[in-house]
DNA sequence: TCTGGGGTCCTAGGACCC
DNA sequence: TCTGGGGTCCTAGGACCC
């Protein structure tokens, strides 16, 4: 197997810095102490893109605005354009199907492309990668880095070795002086939790961790250690998946709200509106939900999360919602809440909706409400309809989602 | 004006069944 | 009536990815 892992460097700050160029502008923000960061005044203010100037200040993805700006004072903060960054996202994916059709979109930024059978036809791996990294500078302006190898696991890790614009290859035979000597914290699935624990343990750098005992990573790291050990030596068998195979597990929107809210009536608006949103995507789908989560984080950042499976699988808004509140009223402490979610999960295209005698609520005449609503906002934009509870109640009739385009899943933490 | 939002997977403990 | 014990389902929380 010949795989190709490709990844946008610095994915939303080279979009935004491709489009502005292309649209005139004189300054590149890839040269300049700039990121993509959310919005302060709405409590969304983290570091979501940077470039490589603003890392070389110590600038981390991830942290808070305020920290940033006092690492680098005078940083550029650049808002996200997710319609952007999904067009950039889609003609990348397009670009890649030229040299096979078997491209898995990994994350809106990320591919594996297998290259297999596509040897024949194009000839050399590393020449064909560079091929597609120059045509992707040229043709849709920004630069990407591209790993080779014979899986998954090691195109990603061989991807990650020199940025930016670079081609590498990590095959077998590279592991030992290629990934062996870098730090544990590299390593796919080496988070910060675990890179704490393996320290504890003296394991510092992945080839470490790749010739320890696999029985003595599994006493301390179950499951857990026996994939961190194949990892570090380079073993993984997962397929590029195209399409959306396996089906998606769940589906859930969250926000993290501009004030504190401590009032209930309030609190339950905002999880109307996600409501909406989550059952607007799962009828988009065609999917059935078994069972409804909802989250709360207060503002002391402490979460929780409450669930419920429900007794006939449901797509309904009202009939989401309806658990929802109960979920809602049974979990909250009375603290002020900083943050909201909805999910649905155990997913099914099952609709055996026997008809419950202690239904509250006439499910087909709801389902009708459900479809009319969707086509209308469809057409119209989500705006078009507002419940008459939310006017005036600042808080926006619908919500949740950054990208518009919902068509492919994003498959994290599983290759 | 401190710390987003979208996911998946694993584990532990309790309920419940035979 | 002093202690079984395996299996499954459900729930909450925490790890990881981008």
């Amino acid at each position: 197997m010949i795989i190709f892992h490709i990844d946008v460097n610095s994915a939303y700050l080279s979009w935004q810095a491709a489009y502005e160029l292309e649209n005139g502008s004189n300054r590149d923000l890839r040269t300049l102490p700039a990121i993509i960061g959310g919005d302060q005044t709405k409590r969304h203010g983290i570091v979501l893109a940077k470039s490589i100037p603003a890392k070389k200040q110590g600038i981390i993805t991830g942290e808070s605005l305020l920290e940033a700006r006092l690492k680098c004072p005078g940083l550029l903060v650049i808002a996200p354009n997710y319609q952007l960054f999904a067009q950039c996202s889609e003609a990348m994916y397009e670009l890649l199907l030229e040299y096979s059709p078997h491209v898995q979109r990994y994350s809106v930024d990320e591919c594996f492309l297998d290259y297999t059978a596509s040897q024949r036809l194009f000839g050399d791996p590393v020449e064909t990668a560079h091929t597609i990294r120059n045509r992707i500078k040229e043709e849709l302006g920004f630069t990407v880095n591209i790993g080779i190898s014979s899986n998954k696991l090691l195109a990603k890790m061989g991807g990650e070795l020199k940025k930016p614009d670079q081609v590498h290859t990590l095959f077998p035979a590279e592991i030992a002086a290629k990934m062996w000597p870098l730090p544990v914290g590299d390593l796919f699935m080496v988070g910060r939790a675990t890179q704490k624990k393996l320290q504890r343990l003296n394991i510092q750098t992945i080839g470490e961790l790749a010739k320890n005992d696999p029985s003595f990573l599994r006493l301390h790291f179950k499951s857990y250690g026996t994939l961190l050990w194949q990892y570090a030596n380079g073993i993984d068998d997962s397929l590029v998946r195209e399409s959306n195979f396996p089906a998606q597990k769940g589906i859930g929107n969250s926000t993290t709200i501009s004030f504190d809210v401590n009032d209930r009536k309030e609190a339950l608006l905002v999880l109307l509106s996600l409501t909406e949103k989550v059952g607007l995507r799962m009828r988009r789908k065609k999917a059935l939900g078994q069972v409804v989560t909802i989250s709360i984080k207060n503002f002391h950042l402490e979460k929780l999360s409450h669930q419920r499976r429900l007794t006939h699988p449901c797509q309904s808004t009202r009939g989401l919602y309806e658990v929802v509140e109960t979920l809602f009223d049974e979990a909250w402490t009375g603290a002020p809440i900083r943050h909201l979610g909805v999910r649905v999960s155990d997913l099914t295209d099952q609709p055996f909706e026997q008809l419950s005698l202690f239904d509250t609520y006439d499910r087909e005449k709801d389902a009708t409400l459900d479809a009319t609503m969707d086509k209308l906002r469809k057409r119209y934009g989500e705006k078009i309809l507002i419940r008459g509870c939310f006017p005036h109640s600042g808080i926006k009739s619908i919500q949740g989602g950054v990208a518009e385009n919902d068509d492919y899943p994003i498959m994290t933490s599983l290759l």
